[in-house]
Parts: C-alpha cells; sequence; structure tokens
DNA sequence: AACTGTTTTAAACACTTGTTTAATATTCTT
DNA sequence: AAGAATATTAAACAAGTGTTTAAAACAGTT
C-alpha cells in the first residue's frame, strides 16, 4: 500500500511548486494535479479545497522562511558574529529557495489572505532565542547602535532578500544571465555584511 | 462629445488601478469594466484584449517606477547631497505608490512577461544623467567606496522599497497598525540615508 | 431629414475555473 | 474468497474567463 511517497504528498509536493512559483491566482487546481500526475478530483479528496491546500503549503513556506533565522540566533556567540553568520546563511538559503520571499509577500498582500494575526507567533519563536534581548542589552552597553526591533529586522531583510525577489528586474535592467547575476549575489553579500555591521556596531 | 475624460482614459486608469493592486492574473477583464463603470466590450474595443491594455499599463508603471531617480541624479549637486536627497524623495514617493515595487517585480517573474530586453532603456535613461560617470569619478578620487553600479544600486533600491513591499508582512509580524508602521517607515527612512552614506562615502 | 462614421450595449462564443458526483479500481480485514 | 473501506477515475456542474458579434444609440455632416 504505501509507496515511498504516498500521494498525498505528492500533491503536497507538487502544489509548494507551482504555488510558490506561479502564485495562488496563478495556477489552477488542474495544474498542480497534473503536476502531480493525478486526477483533478483527488486534490479536493485529501485537501477538500484549493484554498485549504494553499493555506497547508502557506504555513510550511513561512516557517522555512524563518527556519535559518532562529537557527543562527540559537546560537552562543558574540552578537557581531551572529549577525555575520546570519547574513552568510540567508544568502546561501535564499539562493536555494528564491521564490520564497515574494511567495510570502504577494500572499500576505492579496486580500483574502491567511489569518492575519496568527503571524505573530513568529515574532515571539524569534524572541524565544533571546536575540531580541541581546540585543536592547547591547544597545545599553553601548556596544550597537540604538533602535528599534522593526527597523533592525527591516535592515537586515531589505539586504538579503530584496536582491533574490528583484533578481529578474535587475538582470533585465543590467541585461545580465542568471549566471553573473548569481556571481554577482555572492560578491554583494560581502558588501551587505560589511555595511551593516559597521553601521549596526560601529567602533568610533 | 469630449467629456472632461474620455471612456478610453477612464478605462486606463481604471485598469491601472486594479492592476496594480491585483496583478494581471488576479483580476479579469469584467472587474475592470466595472471599476470603470463601462461594459466589457469596451475594454477590448479601446484596448483590444487584456494583454495589450496591461502591457500599456505596465509601461506606465515601469516609468513611474523610474521617474524620480533620473530626476534627482541630473541636478547639479555633490554625490552624497544627492544620495540624501534621493533617498529622502524615494520614500516619499513610495509612500504615495506603495504597490508599485511588488506590482513590477512580480510581472517581471511572470512567465509571459513583457518583452525582456526593451528594460535596459532604463538603465540607459539613468546613465544620460550622468549619475554613474560621478560614481565612477568620486570612486577613483577616492571619494566613494569602490563598488560595481549593479550592487550600488542594489544597495539602494533594497533599503528603500522593500520596507513599503513587506508592509502587510511586517504589521502583522510586529502586530502594528498601518499608521504605526508608516510612522516608522519615516524613521526607518534616516537609518538608512544615515547607513547608506556612511557606508558609500567613508570618511576615515 | 437621411446618411455618415463612431460609441456603446447585450448577448453569445468557446473555454477554463473550482468543486461534486457516482461509478470503478484497489487495498485491507475477516 | 467475500465484503468493507479506501483510493482513483471520468464525467458533469454551475460560474467565470477572454473575446467576438451584431444590433442599437449617438454624434456630425450634408
Amino acid at each position: 500500500m504505501k509507496k515511498d511517497t504516498t500521494t498525498e504528498e505528492k500533491i503536497k509536493e507538487a502544489a509548494r511548486t507551482v504555488f510558490l512559483t506561479k502564485g495562488f491566482e496563478g495556477c489552477s487546481s488542474r495544474e498542480i494535479a497534473k503536476a502531480a500526475g493525478m486526477n483533478v478530483a483527488l486534490v479536493n479528496y485529501y485537501f477538500r479545497s484549493k484554498s485549504q491546500l494553499f493555506q497547508l503549503i502557506f504555513k510550511a513556506a513561512m516557517e522555512d522562511f524563518m527556519e535559518s533565522m532562529i537557527y543562527v540566533f540559537s546560537t552562543d556567540q558574540p552578537l557581531e558574529d551572529k549577525m555575520r553568520i546570519f547574513i552568510e546563511r540567508e544568502f546561501d538559503f535564499l539562493a536555494k529557495h528564491p521564490e520564497l520571499p515574494n511567495f510570502i509577500i504577494n500572499e500576505m498582500n492579496r486580500e483574502d489572505a491567511c489569518s492575519t494575526n496568527e503571524h505573530s507567533a513568529i515574532l515571539e519563536k524569534i524572541a524565544e532565542t533571546g536575540i531580541f534581548n541581546d540585543c536592547q542589552k547591547a544597545q545599553a552597553e553601548g556596544k550597537m547602535r540604538k533602535m528599534n526591533l522593526i527597523s533592525l529586522t527591516l535592515l537586515i531583510m531589505s539586504n538579503c532578500q530584496y536582491p533574490v525577489m528583484a533578481k529578474n528586474l535587475m538582470q533585465s535592467i543590467h541585461q545580465l544571465t542568471k549566471e553573473e547575476y548569481d556571481e554577482q549575489l555572492v560578491l554583494h553579500k560581502g558588501y551587505v555584511t560589511e555595511m551593516l555591521v559597521q553601521y549596526l556596531f560601529p567602533k568610533q
């Protein structure tokens, strides 16, 4: 009975790749079914509706989105090192999952987006790592630039995520191949690291 | 015969707002027609097809997207001042057109996106302002950090655009109202300006 | 007034959408 | 092997999609 991957999982896998690349509105139930090599009815047989399947995928994607963050923050290192490692890991992670930030941000902007309040759980998970306390402590000791958490996360997310989100735009503007842009990203990671560390941990 | 705004313009206006908020796939021809108070057939009467109308809107949006950039770059000021003014203007502009960056980036990622090669014209327009030459000159003189144009534009665009793109995400994560986040953006603009100027024009 | 070309409309076209149904195939349990 | 439970299928459903058609309303010119 049990295959190596059950049909339920096959559908979920297919749904993930299709949803993440095309978005909820950008694809049909039949497209997902075909990508999984299944009948359309099976999608609803296992997941009741397109929306329910989507919510499932979205939630999982959101957790992936936060995964690497939490890992680094939980380690026991000086804040500045954490920052360097985080950026390093985040660029690597996003190179493997380049559709993720766009997907999350887009679907958050949809009218009938997933229940909004729930996502504050993310913040709590991050808070559990103690990273925010560490920052506030460092700021109090003058080791770190004073700045609220929102701007802090914004600065980091902007500089890590935007470069992969705008890949096609930048390629088009600067007339680059995918390979050239990927090389550029490696270079850019260095600039971002330097800039953020210098700004957040100033040595006067 | 001629009203203050012709029906053709009414449709175009409606199409702009609908397309920019919902995307090409996220809306129907009938929705646009209804938003303009018109019959569906009129949309195709004036613009032949949904795609053609979209291409028109997309092109115009792309030009808006670049407008403020070009204006500042054309002025005759020291590079560092240009940077400060640019960030100031860009944040203001994006506050008025918050859907623009997401729209552009998303539609660039669609399979059947608008003709790709054409967008390099944007770069040429920016190049015409002489900003790139100025940068290279400043870099040669040691007044500006050495960095290729791609990373330079990436740094600026990341820090200006991402904060408005991720508005809903950040609101949800940090449990903020729209008004609170807008206030946060003003604060953040200051950080971004300081960080970029310090990093790009280091005084050692 | 009748004829002109242009706008606007309602209706239809063929096709896709998400979802359901009822029949078939498969697997599990006894 | 027979029966029950589950999995899978093709077909249908109503509603919505982009687009076209052919008729009506409108304006301008004689």
